[in-house]
DNA sequence: TGTACATCAGTGAACGCGCGTTCACTGATGTAC
DNA sequence: TGTACATCAGTGAACGCGCGTTCACTGATGTAC
């Protein structure tokens, strides 16, 4: 049965909030589209109503998900020290997107690449913004290789089954990005 | 029709070889069964014959290619520059095992999450063991960091659809690398 | 060394299943009067 | 404000397809004599 206009966005916005839940802690391919419609609370033949296609709900999850993302903008030790933490690591349908999906994003269409590739790029210049005591070349390298270094540390924690291991992944970039941004603050 | 006993070793070892690097390129959902039995240049049917299930390929698939890998053992800062080159960010079919599928191991088999972590343990013994000027912890400290940094660019580098932003975050993560090392050999 | 035959690696048709997608239908919404 | 009706968001059965997996069969291998 039809609903209200203001209902249809609702149900739209929930789609895209359990779809981006569902496919950081799944993967594209394991969540089928019943699956997020069922989780929306709805059922998968309405589905098309509101996207064209899985890879154009895929696209626009996206671009949800990395619009709303502002983290990374405060203090810059806080952030290093939550996204490096266990809790965040066992986390992945509520954590990063980035950490959760980039790596499948080569295999999406040009959409997808595209989202995410907004997204980084703004999350590279909120890291660089929150180290204004570095000159714009400092802060920048230093932002980059934070984030490289974050995103590869939760990546390989979580793909670690031995969890003395993982957790030493997690502590050991930690101490290594603080004492690669100490530096070129001192410096 | 059966085939020496020589010819199913050398069979075996092609099924593997082709798998790991479909895998690394399309990734695990992606590649079915018949097409890396064709790839191998075999039909579909005799894959059963090898292994008990797709899920076996791909732990099998795994221990055969983090085994045969051992980069990273000599100048590391030659291998920093080669990691973290367009070329290899472009080859990730013949690329580092670790780049194209860490991040798809979180949704495999408990074989395949084992074979990955005993790869990860020894990639970073080996960066640790190139860093013998440094003290024990520093030189872990190094190679976890560092070997993080890698991966995450890597993969970051990949999933971004404009070639600036992406050459950008390979050379500046080198950078950084450079000079987290730099730091700690020198203090 | 040569022959007879049991073995078994590889073939290709067939299977069952879950997926993305379509579509005829339903009934609440929201507009025209 | 109240009524009549066109619209259309959501429903659920059905589809076609590709996948992992199975199996009866083939014919070269390798062993027993």
């Amino acid at each position: 049965m039809k609903v209200s206009r203001e209902q249809m966005a609702e149900n739209r916005r929930r789609i895209l909030d359990v779809a981006s839940r569902l496919f950081r802690d799944k993967g594209f391919d394991a969540v089928s589209v019943a699956e997020v419609m069922k989780a929306a609370g709805l059922t998968h033949g309405g589905f098309y109503g509101h996207f064209s296609s899985k890879d154009d709900l895929i696209a626009q999850t996206l671009a949800h998900v990395l619009a709303a993302d502002s983290s990374g903008g405060g203090d810059l030790r806080a952030y290093v020290e939550a996204y490096l933490s266990p809790r965040h690591r066992d986390n992945a349908a509520g954590g990063c997107p980035t950490a959760g999906l980039a790596a499948a994003i080569r295999h999406q269409t040009p959409a997808a690449r595209s989202a995410m590739t907004e997204g980084l790029r703004s999350q590279i210049d909120r890291i660089g913004k929150a180290l204004p005591e570095l000159d714009p070349a400092d802060g920048r390298r230093a932002a980059i290789g934070s984030w490289a270094a974050m995103v590869g540390a939760v990546i390989l924690a979580r793909a670690i089954d031995d969890p003395a291991l993982s957790d030493e992944v997690l502590e050991q970039t930690r101490a290594w990005i603080d004492a690669g941004i100490s530096q070129v603050s001192a410096g």
